[in-house]
DNA sequence: TTGACATATGAACACATGTTCATATATTAA
DNA sequence: TTAATATATGAACATGTGTTCATATGTCAA
C-alpha cells in the first residue's frame, strides 16, 4: 500500500517521463552494460585495453590482480560485446569491441572531473 | 604467486595500457558513477528526470516501486552528484543534475542496439 | 498545537557479486 | 605421448546491495 500507483501528483510529466524510459529489455541490457563497467577492476581491465591490445597475463599485471581473476572478469566482459579476442597459440590476446565503451569512459571522465 | 608481476609478456603494450589507466581517485568516481546507473530500477528513475522534473511520487509512480524504495535510491544519486531537488512545500522536485548523464544513456543505447 | 501528507532514513533480510583455490582445457615443444 | 605454458572455469566464501518495514523528519493547514 505504498505502491503510490494511483496518487500520481503531476500526471502530465509523469507521461512525458513514462514515454522517455526504454523499453525493459534495453534497460537491461543497458543496467548489464554499466554493470560492467561499474567495478574498479573491470574498469582497470577496459581503460587499459582502450590503450592497445594485451593478453591475459599481462593484463593480470596491468591491474595487479590474479590471471584467475581477470580470466573471470574477462568473461564478463566477452558476453557484454565489450571486448573481442583472437587466439594466437597459447596465447589470448584480448581488445575493446568498439568505440563506444572509450567515449562512454572519457564522456564519464568529464562527470567526474567537474 | 599467481600475481603475474614477473611474467609479463609484452613489456611495451603493458607500459603504455598503463600510461591509460586513471588514477584511482577517478577510478573510483567513474565506478561509483557506472554503478549507479548499473541497476534497472535507478535507471528507470535517471530515464524518466531525463524527460522532466518529477517529485518523489512521481518517481515512484513511473518506476513502478514504493516511494520508500525510490527514496533510498535518489540519495544514492543525489550523493553521485546525478540528480539534483528543490523543495517546494511539502513536496521535492528532482532532476538531472547535469547533461553528462543524459549523453550517457543515449550513447549506451546506441552500443546495446547495434 | 494537532493532524495529514510527502519524503527520508535505519535495521534487517534475501540475493547478487568478486575473489580465491583447485582443477580443467588448449596449445606447443620435445 | 608427456611436460610446460597460457587461459578458463566451477565451487565456496566473504562482502556488497536493494528492498521492505517501521519510524522519523519536515511542511502546511486548521
Amino acid at each position: 500500500m505504498d505502491q503510490c500507483q494511483e496518487k500520481v501528483l503531476h500526471h502530465e510529466q509523469v507521461a512525458r517521463a513514462i514515454k522517455n524510459i526504454p523499453d525493459s529489455n534495453t534497460l537491461l541490457s543497458l543496467a548489464d552494460i554499466f554493470k560492467a563497467l561499474s567495478d574498479p577492476s573491470r574498469l582497470k581491465i577496459v581503460s587499459a585495453l582502450a590503450a592497445c591490445e594485451l593478453c591475459v597475463c599481462d593484463l593480470a599485471a596491468v591491474s595487479g590482480s590474479s590471471e584467475s581473476a581477470v580470466s573471470h572478469q574477462l568473461r564478463i566482459l566477452r558476453n557484454l560485446k565489450i571486448v573481442r579476442y583472437r587466439r594466437e597459440g597459447k596465447i589470448v590476446f584480448y581488445r575493446l569491441d568498439d568505440e563506444h565503451v572509450r567515449s562512454l569512459i572519457s564522456q564519464s571522465i568529464e562527470h567526474v572531473q567537474e
